[in-house]
Formats: structure tokens, sequence, C-alpha cells
DNA sequence: CCGGAAATACCACCTTGGTGGTACCTCTTC
DNA sequence: GAAGAGGTACCACCAAGGTGGTATTTCCGG
């Protein structure tokens, strides 16, 4: 297999995967506008999109992520297990921050809002075929929280605990053994497993390594 | 103590935090160009700065990364731990990667390059004096593959492991215990022992908590 | 066909972690 | 001044985790 397709010579070839046709229209004709961009196959859902990609091997794979059944960061899942290598942008309504950390995290080169200008999509489009990231500019700061923490709310609650408790955690969080935990606060290791215990009960957790996984979890730091 | 500080009525205070005194100087003259910003403070190291930002509270600190002795992520933290929640927006050259997310991670509310135009600038710390946060349009790209994964080129690697170990390493991260484990394979505790040993080599950890906190910060799942 | 990697199992041994209880000291609050 | 919360300390006990070894099976590549 050649591998010429992202050259000047030839227009990168697109996969669009959408459930709403007309979009998939609109998106089309835009793109044919766009001498160096060529939309070579469409899907509706996540079954038709896997095997459309496996069919063409586009340079590049337009995902909505809004589809009944199997959504967008399924179906990305979906195509990377199934060994495709294609540049993945998502293409969507949703702003969420859940939605792009999540489809960032699943392997997905670009993440594009549905109502940025026509122009600057072709643009992003190009720029993503030829291999950068492509992100909407609304986007940073939420990129910049998602980064600091993901502190969603769910779980157990810091609140309940005392300072010093809380200082243990993030000992805990980094890896240390009591022993070590114990030094570093110039207490003995017995007290520190008297604090391990009470906050254990606190967060209603099982274990130093639950703890440890929450917290990472939570962004306690 | 009233909070009216960031109102539009009195300028919102601004403590530079920043070992070049020319640089000081040229922001400092700068802000003063824009009637809602005021510097009230300048520190020229880390723990001048943590006692400047004790002594006026201001609204925002604009913080060099670069200081000798005791760098700018550092600063950050002293400051955190002291209890000072001024917002920090970090001002610095460096657009490397590891720097930003250091900084995102120690709470910096902000990152901006110190080759942003003037007006720029000045636009941007009104904002973030508002408490939105502020970051430099060039590290868009950035942010978005740091959050992909943090492979940072430090810490272990994943690809020497065998298909068992990787599916142990889940059911760490899960924060089971490994009876747990045995049971759900189907092995014996033993042999779980066993794979939970060489993991540990293999990756040069020393707990299995250790193991639960790289997974998870990994995003393995 | 042989050698090595992977997975499994068993064992003895030691370290680390977590539980229950008691106790003392300092604050703050009532 | 009594009561409670928080931090510290010590103890004994049992559970869980990790180490070092040996051994068997299977499967894959030279």
């Amino acid at each position: 297999m050649n591998d010429m397709s992202s050259e000047q010579g030839s227009p990168a070839s697109i996969l669009l995967i959408d459930d709403h046709p007309l979009l998939r229209k609109g998106v089309k004709q835009l793109i044919e506008l766009d001498t160096d961009l060529k939309v070579v196959a469409e899907a509706s859902n996540a079954n038709e999109g896997v095997a459309a990609a496996l069919e063409h091997e586009p340079d590049l794979i337009l995902l909505d992520l809004n589809m009944p059944e199997i959504n967008g960061i399924e179906t990305l899942k979906m195509l990377r297990e199934e060994g495709v290598d294609s540049r993945v942008v998502v293409f969507t309504v949703s702003d969420n921050e859940e939605d792009v950390v999540a489809a960032l995290k699943a392997g997905a080169d670009g993440y594009l809002l549905k109502d940025m200008e026509p122009e600057e999509l072709l643009n992003n489009l190009n720029q993503a075929a030829l291999g950068k990231m492509v992100i909407s500019d609304r986007l940073t700061t939420l990129l910049a929280q998602a980064l600091q923490s993901k502190r969603t709310a769910k779980g157990p609650d810091i609140s309940s605990l005392t300072p010093r408790e809380r200082q243990i955690i993030k000992l805990i969080a980094a890896g240390l053994p009591n022993k070590l935990i114990a030094r570093k606060l110039s207490i003995t290791e017995g007290t520190v497993k008297v604090h391990v215990k009470h906050l254990l009960k606190k967060l209603n957790l099982r274990s130093r390594v639950e703890v440890a996984v929450w917290a990472v979890q939570e962004g306690i730091k």
C-alpha cells in the first residue's frame, strides 16, 4: 500500500461519520470547494463508519459525537481497536468538558465545534490532514481546567477530613509507605496508621490503594 | 477585611515576582497605562514574593518561572501552602510543555508568554483579575497533547509488559486486593503475587500503591 | 526440535498495612 | 470546668503484600 495520500499531489481523503444526512451533505459540499480535500465515504453510524474506514483507509475521519446507539467516543475506540490509523477529528456541537477530555484521551487528533465559520473549518481540516492537532479556540480555557483536576464531585467527601488527614492522603497518593510518611511528618509510624485508619473510615474506602486512586482522580495535590 | 478589591471602583492590585528588575519596570509601566490595574508590590525571589503576598494580599500575582534558587513552580506551591488565595498568573518565556503542565497542576490561574503584545497582555490581565483563566493562544495544541497522556518521558514504560500483567495493573488501579484479583481472573492469589512482583520490577516501582497512582495518571483503563 | 517467554502453581519467609483498645495533651466551645 | 475534637503515642493481633526459589505447561520463532 502506498502512502502518498496526504501529499500535495492528491487531495486528502476524508470519511464523514454523522447520523444527520443533511449535515453530511452540507459539510461535503463545503469540502468540495477545497481541491486539497476530498470526501471519499460517508457513514451514519458506528458500524458503518468502522467498515468504511477499513475499506477506504482515509487520511482523515470527521466524527460526530452525538449518535444514537453507539456514541462518538465509543466509535473512536472501535476504530482504534480495529487498527484504523487515520487521523480522527471530532466534529460536534458539544463544548462539554467531559466530552472534550474523553475524546482526546481516546486518541482524537482534533476537536472542532460545528458552529465554526466554514472557511475556518476548511482551514482546520487542511491543518489536520497535515498532521497538526486542531482544537477550536473556544476550548483552550476548558482544556487547561481539565488538566488541573478531574474533580467531578462524585465519590467520597473530602470536607470531613482534618488537615492532618488531608496531608497524609497526599503522601499516600505519592506512593509513600507509612514509615516514610512518619519520617516526613516527624511522627511515629503508629500514629500514621491511626490517621490512615480514621480517614479510611471517613471516606468509606477499604485500603490505601483506593485512597491513592481516589486522590489522584480527584486531583488532590 | 473587605473584599471589594476586584470591583470596578478600585483597580485590581497586582504583585510582580520576577528576578529581572528591568522586566519588572517595563511591566509596571505598561500596567500603569491601565487604570483598572495597579502594581502594589514587587519581589525578586520566592521568599520576598511570599512575604509580599501575605502582606498585600493582592488580587493578582504575576509570577516568573525562571528564577535562581527557587523556581516559579516551587514559589507557587509555597504561596498556596501559606494560604495565599490571590489569582496567580505565570508569566514566562517558556512554552515548554512540562512547565505549562506543572504550573497548571500546581494551581496557576493562567499562563502567559512574555513575547505577547503589550495590549494583549493588559487585556489578559484584566480578564484574569475578573476570575477568568487566561492562557496564551499558542499553548492550546500543547495542552491538548498533554491531556492525552502525561507521557513526559519520565516514569516507567508499559510496552515491556505482558497482556496478563497489563490486565492485573488495571485491577490494582481499581483498588482490588490480590485475593479479589485472583478470584476475578480464576487463578490463585499466589500467581497474582507473582505477576505483581514481575510488573513491579519491570516498571521499577516499589509497591502496588505506586502502580495504582501511575496507572491512573497514565489513563490506563 | 530446541530454547525462551508467558502463565500457572506452591512454598517459606519477612515486611507492611489495618484494627481495636487505651492514654495523654492541647484547644475550643458551651 | 466539663465536653469534645484533634493530634500524638503505644500495644497486640491478624491480614495483606512482596521476595526468593522451584516447577510445569503451552506456545512461538529460529
